[in-house]
DNA sequence: TTGAAAGCGCTAACAC
DNA sequence: GTGTTAGCGCTTTCAA
C-alpha cells in the first residue's frame, strides 16, 4: 500500500495538516519541521495521490486528447507537441482515437468528461460532439482543432485548409495542368470539406470547369488513395494532375500511377497535404502543403492552459497558415 | 457545475445512496424508483465523477502507457491495440513519451503512479525504472515491453529480438553476403542489445568474422541511418549488405546508398526491423523483420487486465515471434 | 506555527 | 428496498 500523509504525520508526530502544508510548499511551516517531514516522506516512498487531490481541488491535472487516428503520422507529431507542453506544466494527457467514427467520438468525450479532465483538445468530426461539449462547457475547457460551428463552446485552433488546398491546386495550374483531379478524404469531415473548397476555388479562379468525375472521396489512408487513383486512371480522359487531401492518399495514388506504368510527375503530377516526415524522404519527395504540427500541439495546450490558470479571456479562434513545399512529384 | 448524486437525490426525494445504487445497477432498488432516478439523472446531464469513484474504490480505470517515441510508426500501432482493448474494458489510457531519456522515463513513471493508474504498460530503457516500479509494485500492475531483468517486479512481454535479427542476417548470408554491416539503434537500449546479439550470432553460426568497423550505433531515426550509412560507404572495404536495427534506420541508409549512386540491393542489400506500414509501399519495398504490433498492444492490456480483475496468477513473461518478410531491398 | 475539522463525490457496510 | 453513516486521501478554513 502507498503511504498517505496520515502515515507520515504519525511517524513525524505532527498533524496531517502540517504534513500537507510542508509537502505542498505552503509557508508558515517551521523549516525544521518541514525538513523532517520531507525526509521521512522520502524514506517512506510517499507519492501524493493525484486522485484525492483532484477531488478536493475540483481540478485534475489531466488533459484529454482525442485524435481521429494515431497511426496517421500527422497526429503523433501533434501529440508530441501537446505532451511536451503539458508535461512541462505538470499535466498528464489521456490519448484516445475516435477512428473518424462519430459514435465513438461521443463516447470518448463522455469518458474523458467522466475522468474530469481539466482540458480537452479534440479533432472533431461530428457536430453532435460540439453539443456534448457545450453542455459540459462550464467545467471543461476545450480546444477544438477543426473549424466547426462553435458559438463559443470552445476555442477553435486550426490551419487554413482552404488556403492550403488553393495553393496546391494553383501550383498545379501554374505548371500547366488543366485536368486536375481531387482525391478527397472522408467526405463528412471538416478538413475534407475545406480542402475540397480550396480545390474548387483554385479551379474557378483560373476559369477551369470542375469535372465531377475528377472528384472522389475515400478515407485518409494509403489504400484508399491507391484505389481511387486506379479508378481515375481508367477514365477515358484521365487527369494529368492530382491534388490529394492528405499525404497518405497521395502516396497511395503515386503507387497506383507507377503500377500503371506511368511516371510522376511527367504523366501525372501529385501534390499532397500535411507534409508528413515521410514526404521528404529521397525516394518519395512528395510535394505537399506543410503546416506546423508540433507547434499546433503546443499551442493547443497553451490555449487550454491559459484558461485553466485563468489568465485573461480565452482566445476565440487561432488560425495557422500552411505553406506549399514543392518537391519532385509536381 | 456538474450535478452530483446529491443533486439528483434531492430532486428525486430519495437518499443519495439510493441514487448511487440505481445508477450503478445495484440490485435491491425498486424498478420504479430506478427508472425515475435514471430519467432525472439523464435530464440533469449527470455524468459520474470518475475521480471520486477512483478515490473510494481505491482503483482508477486508467492505464499508463509509456513509449520511447510516438512519432516512430511502430508505437502508434501498439498504442491502437492497447487503446482499443482498454476502451472496450472501460479503461482510459494516459500516453507519455520518454524520448529514450532515462530521467524523463523516471519522471513519467512517477507521474503515472501519482495518477494512481491501475495498470502500467511501458517500453523501458533504464534499469532504474525497474526499481521504481518494483517499489510501487503492490499497487500498480505493470507490463513491461522489454526484456529487462525483472525478478517478478512485472510481467515481461516482448518479441524475440535476437531471433529476428538472426533471421535477417542469415537471410543476407544466404544471399551470398559476407561483408554485412549493422546499423544499431540507441546503444544503451534493450532492444538494441538484443538485435545486436542476433546479428553477431548469425555471423558466428556461419563462420564469418565480425568486423568492428561494420557495427555502429545511432538513435532510431532516419537521419541517423543516413549518417551512419554514409560513414560506412566511405570505408575502404565497404559492406555489401546492411542489417538495420529498425526500419527508420534502414530507410535512412537506403537514401544514403542511393545518394552515393549505388543500387539497392545490387550494390548494397538492406534489411530492416519492425516492418512498419511504410516498408510495404511500392516505392520502398523494404525487407524487414515483422512482428504483430497491434496485437502486442492488445496483449499488453489483457495481461494487466487479468491481474486487475484478479483472474489467476499473472503471466511471468510472454514472448512473441517475429518473422522475416523479404521484399526488394535484399 | 500548528491542530482540528469540514468536505470534495462517491461506495459500501449497517441499520431499519 | 431504502436511509444513515463512515471514510477513501487530500486541501483549506478556522482556532489556538
Amino acid at each position: 500500500m502507498n503511504p498517505t500523509i496520515k502515515d507520515i504525520a504519525e511517524k513525524c508526530g505532527v498533524s496531517y495538516a502540517t504534513v500537507s502544508r510542508a509537502l505542498s510548499g505552503h509557508p508558515y511551516v517551521k523549516d525544521e519541521t518541514r525538513e523532517r517531514i520531507i525526509k521521512i516522506a522520502r524514506q517512506m516512498g510517499y507519492r501524493p495521490n493525484a486522485v484525492a487531490r483532484g477531488l478536493v481541488m475540483r481540478k485534475t491535472t489531466t488533459i484529454g486528447f482525442m485524435v481521429p487516428d494515431i497511426t496517421n503520422p500527422v497526429f503523433p507529431e501533434v501529440a508530441r507537441g501537446l505532451e511536451d507542453a503539458a508535461l512541462a506544466a505538470g499535466y498528464t494527457v489521456f490519448l484516445c482515437n475516435s477512428n473518424w467514427d462519430k459514435d465513438r467520438e461521443l463516447r470518448i468525450i463522455d469518458i474523458l468528461l467522466q475522468q474530469r479532465v481539466s482540458g480537452l483538445v479534440v479533432f472533431l468530426c461530428s457536430e453532435k460532439s460540439v453539443d456534448l461539449i457545450r453542455r459540459a462547457k462550464m467545467d471543461t475547457k476545450t480546444v477544438c482543432i477543426s473549424n466547426m460551428s462553435h458559438k463559443s463552446a470552445m476555442t477553435l485552433l486550426y490551419i487554413d485548409n482552404e488556403l492550403g488546398a488553393r495553393q496546391a491546386v494553383e501550383h498545379l495550374i501554374e505548371r500547366g495542368h488543366r485536368a486536375i483531379a481531387c482525391i478527397g478524404g472522408l467526405e463528412d469531415t471538416a478538413a475534407n470539406r475545406e480542402r475540397l473548397k480550396g480545390y474548387h476555388q483554385a479551379l474557378q479562379n483560373h476559369g477551369i470547369a470542375a469535372c465531377s468525375d475528377f472528384v472522389r472521396f475515400g478515407d485518409y489512408r494509403l489504400e484508399s488513395g491507391h484505389a481511387i487513383m486506379t479508378e481515375l486512371l481508367r477514365l477515358p480522359a484521365r487527369p494529368t494532375a492530382v491534388f490529394a487531401a492528405n499525404d497518405l492518399l497521395a502516396l497511395g495514388a503515386i503507387s497506383a500511377i507507377k503500377e500503371h506504368g506511368l511516371r510522376v510527375p511527367e504523366d501525372v503530377a501529385v501534390v499532397g497535404f500535411d507534409d508528413i516526415q515521410l514526404a521528404s524522404l529521397p525516394e518519395i519527395q512528395l510535394s505537399s502543403i506543410s503546416w506546423p504540427k508540433y507547434e499546433l500541439g503546443k499551442i493547443a495546450f497553451e490555449l487550454v492552459a491559459r484558461c485553466l490558470e485563468g489568465e485573461g479571456p480565452p482566445e476565440d479562434r487561432v488560425l495557422l497558415q500552411p505553406t506549399l513545399v514543392v518537391r519532385s512529384t509536381s
